[in-house]
RNA sequence: GGCCCCAUCGUCUAACGGUUAGGACACCACUCUUUCAAGGUGGUAAUACGGGUUCGAUUCCCGUUGGGGUCACCA
């Protein structure tokens, strides 16, 4: 009962608009989007949002913005569920029609109670079928006296199994499982049914979703064969977890899009990172073009695991893109942190200073604060990562500084540049018998209040004299 | 509890019967730069357990253990 593979693939994401888009969705919506790249597929965004309780127009919003933000295009949508209810509500009627369904009259309550009542406590409630066989005389006199009913599905006892695209066949059986409820009392759809009549409607071909829908499969495919159309390919791609082994969840780390967007992780970085979870490209490659990654891209080399979510390799990767593009990528992105921060660089060109600390930054944010720091050093007193550094060096740090402030005083604004500050610095090193770093680091500190920097004499000539002096000024007399 | 899924270094993974079990992050060491990083080189570190099948199992089968998912008139 393979797929109807069609000449080309039709996709879709499919989201509820209940929530930020998690980092899982995420990764679900990638792999569909690199399968479609890779095939020449359509990718098509359908929003489910037939909870009317819990969508909302706003999470709608969020989710596109995410998926935006991240770069994932789509071809066809946003559709929603929602403006589908006449569909769902025909393939309900017709399940009924052809006798694969049935009314049922039994109530929330009288249900609730006997779920309440089961044996085995009420995780282990199964509908008694009670309504499957009642006569017809007795259905004809219930409809007639305006009693409510919803639809339910006559799970059919017989195996329903499927080759999924990542985990191999999977095997259930309709004995185990309900007699589902596909039209409420209301009228409305639920979420099996309106599933399976969109992707059908939508004619898609490739269901690549969560693990989590392993168990609404089966549902599905018998959905399917009631209403005489092929299933298509199922590939079900593992949940993402978190460092301690559990769901990523809203407390422990970032789970939506928005929050790594605000840590200052690159798109690029993102996706690539992303697609190594739980997917390789069967070779040691993990820095990849999008191109790269459609191309290598197949469902089964998707892992059959959950994968846990490192954030410290998210960053590294993140670094790796921020040090490897050009100044002018981050810019637009540098100015709105800074504007952020109420930090006005006016007309001045951001490009080298990006450029001189973007070896160094692992995500836009610290790139940010690391330029922050060059056009107005007097914020380093907010840094703390040189403490230890000038604990160290004690009565010698106050000291080091007046060597290199005498040095450097020297130096004329016209002839204030890198290669020109190297040499007064080697040259104030030698004279005061230390090594050029003993100058140097303290340096660093006093004006980035950290440790880690471009070399130190590149650092003052995008800073500029009058700063660099004002600084190390500041900073000797706050330790003297 | 029923049904289903899963199991290689701490983490992400490669090896789809034969490898000294490979790569990456992290960590450690060395190296380069008369400075810190970055980079380069090297190192520590894994096949959950027990049975089979086979000349030979990370790989195939069964079981155990341990994780996870799911069981609504939610999606």
């Amino acid at each position: 009962m393979s797929a109807p593979t069609a000449q080309r693939p039709r996709l879709r994401f499919a989201p509820s608009p209940t929530g930020y888009l998690h980092v899982g969705g995420a990764r679900t919506a990638l792999f569909n989007w690199l399968f479609a790249r890779k095939t020449g597929g359509t990718l098509i965004l359908r929003v489910e949002d037939t909870d009317q309780a819990r969508s909302t127009e706003a999470h709608t919003q969020v989710i596109l913005d995410g998926l935006r933000w991240l770069g994932i295009g789509w071809d066809e949508g946003p559709y929603f569920q929602g403006a589908e209810i006449e569909r769902h509500r025909r393939d309900a009627e017709q399940i009924l029609a052809t006798g694969q369904g049935y009314r049922c009259f039994c109530t929330r309550e009288e249900l609730e109670a006997q779920r309440a009542a089961a044996p085995g406590g009420p995780e282990t409630f199964k509908y008694d079928r009670r309504c499957r066989y009642l006569a017809p005389e007795e259905v004809a006199r219930r409809v007639e006296a305006g009693m409510p009913f919803v639809i339910r599905f006559a799970m059919p006892d017989e195996e329903i199994a499927w080759d999924d695209a990542v985990h191999g066949r999977i095997v259930f059986h309709g004995r185990d499982l309900d007699d589902m409820v596909v039209l409420r009392s209301n009228r409305t759809p639920i979420y099996n049914l309106a599933v399976v009549s969109d992707d059908i409607a939508m004619e898609i071909t490739h269901v690549i979703r969560g693990d989590d829908h392993i168990s609404n499969t089966p549902k599905q495919i018998a959905l399917y064969r009631a209403l005489g159309k092929t299933p298509p390919v199922f590939a079900h791609v593992p949940v993402i977890l978190d460092t301690d082994g559990k769901k990523l969840s809203k407390r422990r780390g970032a789970v939506a899009v928005g929050d790594y967007q605000e840590k200052g992780i690159y798109p690029a970085a993102m996706r690539n990172f992303l697609a190594l979870l739980g997917w390789s490209p069967g070779d040691d490659r993990e820095l990849m073009s999008d191109q790269e990654m459609a191309a290598a891209f197949t469902l089964e080399a998707i892992q059959k695991k959950p994968a846990v979510f490192d954030l410290t390799k998210l960053e590294w990767m993140n670094g790796q893109y921020l040090s490897s593009l050009p100044a002018a990528t981050f810019e637009p992105e540098v100015r709105r942190f800074l504007e952020e921060r109420g930090i006005d660089p006016g007309a001045r060109d951001l490009g080298p200073i990006i450029d001189a600390v973007k070896t160094r930054a692992r995500t836009v944010v610290d790139m940010a604060g690391r330029v922050a720091l060059r056009l107005d050093p007097s914020r380093a007193a907010l840094e703390s990562r040189g403490e230890a550094l000038i604990q160290k060096l004690g009565a010698a740090y106050p000291l080091r500084l007046e060597w290199a402030f005498d040095a450097l005083n020297a130096v004329p604004d016209t002839a204030w540049h890198a290669d020109r500050l190297l040499e007064v610095l080697t040259a104030a090193a030698t004279e005061h018998g230390v090594k050029l770093g003993d100058i140097m680091q303290p340096i660093r500190v006093a004006l980035t209040g950290d440790t880690v920097s471009e070399p130190a004499n590149e650092l003052l000539a995008v800073v500029g004299r009058s700063a660099t002096l004002a600084s190390l000024t500041r900073a000797r007399q706050a330790r003297s």
